[in-house]
DNA sequence: GTGAAAGCGCTAACAA
DNA sequence: TTGTTAGCGCTTTCAC
């Protein structure tokens, strides 16, 4: 039925062993006995089955992918850098869906140890403690990308949030901003935190005390960023910046539909840059993160846990850029 | 080491048939033995290896899914409908992207073949004539979800482009529109003929010649949109119909900022309704394709197959619905 | 209701 | 350079 190694091998009149080695392309091959195993791999078209492969090797070349959303355009991007460079290694991606729901992000988690998976990459929201305990147990690879962790030794790819923030927030301040509200929308506690002082740290340096209560939850998505805009208007804020890029279409819409002038009487501004930001009007300023790269730079840094590689630095800081377009001024 | 159906074999004082038989619910087993085994599974933390099963039983409860590109909210909404469904019937998905481009679709699908996956969902694009016909050599279940093949025999779910397009066409003709340009996005002749054959049945009914030249193309995103523009003006169209939404947001804007007044001097609406329709302003009408929908129906159909269940209707065609918003009139 | 044993298709010592 | 052989961890007849 299906042509297995034992087939080519019969055919090749060679062993099983040789015909693995030139399919692992081990070097201990006669050049024309690999040529003529491989006329014969040709000829029967035959395909390794990789989870025999995967059971004799103990290597699946397959990697999970726990994510909260991925028709959530900040996780799509962070999940299409990955793949590239998942493929690029021959390294195929297992995809699950949490919804940061820590049951589902555990049941995901367990049902990619069961498939053998290589490595996980577990991108955005918070990884619980519970699964965070069965990673660390479970002695695979982890990298966490686009979000912190509370243990920050754990392998991870990120901007600088704190840097970030308070790079954005100085400028406003500098240009005469009074209330700077910001519209967190992440499940991370620790990236939250880094957040937050970054803010107080840009108010410090202008010997201006921040209020608590300018800093505001939401969900990631358009339509709390329109409905936080009632919240907004009250505390008089004069600029808003929020994680999502849509939690900041929101506001601007919120906006708009009050007949509040941006940028003149609320300047916005979000912490992503997904493709979202051109595609309103007036164009959304943004934190610009790199989600493609963070995605790619994760799973590179995963390949070199699953190879054994010596990493240099577990924890990679890419560069941010901040990008004025017209929702500020 | 790692716990095996061996050491819970033996701790229960069964054999490993036994534990098997536990694992998989097969009736077949004392209750007292059940629970012995049970027992012991939990106590030893026990988990099933999915790969040695999937050796020993031809199946791997993975499933492919083929997308052009899942940054893409269009074919990441599809892929979230297909994931829940999917996970609901403990199948996991291996995500691989292929931007249209033959040559990775074929690797994808061959990759997906060595893993053994007991089933493919293709999304969108267009399948190339090689990939399907491996596709049809290798007796895997596939559904295509979003887009037409040329065999229309192939599993697949849509919604009836054909009518919806022409639906649309026709109430703007109703309305007065005069030339109606639709831009197409898509990479399946096959719908594209659907669509145009809707378009064509719109002006046949109204008696009216429908002039080829109305018929553009352009990549599904915004920038493409915007370019197209100056064309669409040349031709003087007073109504566009996109595929994509991004394509349609690009139109929009370059309405917008050709001062031409949408949707008094020229109407635009796309055939996706992806979250971005609510996103820009003035909100954008289209044809709301149940994206999710398609998606999770895909799987379950997939499902069907899989388990060898009889389906009804290998076509399936899903309600689509036309959402009038404040680019038309 | 349960167990013994033969694979599933491959890799990886170890020998030769 | 090549072959032999013993698994990898499970499912699945087939007996009992």
């Amino acid at each position: 039925m299906t042509v297995t190694i034992y087939d080519v091998a019969r055919e090749a009149k060679v062993s099983m062993a040789t015909v693995s080695r030139v399919l692992n392309g081990n070097p201990n091959v006669k050049p024309e006995t690999r040529k003529k195993v491989k006329d014969v791999i040709e000829r029967l078209d035959y395909r390794p089955n990789a989870v025999a492969r995967g059971l004799a090797s103990k290597k699946t070349t397959t990697v999970g992918v726990i994510i909260p959303d991925i028709s959530n355009l900040y996780y799509s991007s962070l999940a299409r850098g990955l793949d590239d460079i998942a493929e690029m290694y021959n390294y195929q991606i297992i995809i699950t869906n949490t919804d940061n729901d820590p049951e589902k992000e555990r049941d995901a988690f367990l049902g990619l140890i069961s498939k053998q998976v290589d490595g996980i990459v577990f991108l955005g929201g918070a990884l619980n403690e519970e699964t965070l305990n069965d990673i660390k147990g479970s002695h695979l690879p982890v990298v966490i990308c686009g979000t912190s962790e509370k243990d920050e030794n754990m392998p991870s790819v990120n901007i600088d949030y704190y840097e970030a923030i308070k790079e954005a927030a100085s400028k406003f301040l500098e240009e005469g901003a009074e209330q700077i509200a910001f519209v967190k929308a992440s499940y991370s506690e620790q990236l939250e935190r880094h957040i937050e002082e970054g803010i107080k740290a840009a108010y410090q340096e202008k010997n201006k005390d921040f209020d608590e209560q300018y800093i505001l939850s939401a969900a990631e998505d358009y339509q709390s960023g329109k409905s936080l805009f009632g919240k907004i208007q009250e505390l008089k804020s004069d600029v808003v910046i929020t994680m999502s890029d849509e939690t900041a279409i929101g506001v601007l819409h919120g906006a708009m539909d009050h007949n509040i002038a941006v940028p003149d009487e609320i300047q916005i501004m979000s912490c992503s840059n997904t493709r979202l930001v051109n595609m309103v009007r007036p164009p959304l300023s943004s934190v610009a993160l790199p989600l493609y790269d963070i995605g790619a730079v994760g799973m590179r840094l995963l390949t070199k846990y699953m190879n054994e590689e010596t990493v240099e630095e577990a924890n990679v800081i890419l560069p941010y850029k901040i990008e004025y377009r017209a929702t500020t001024k």
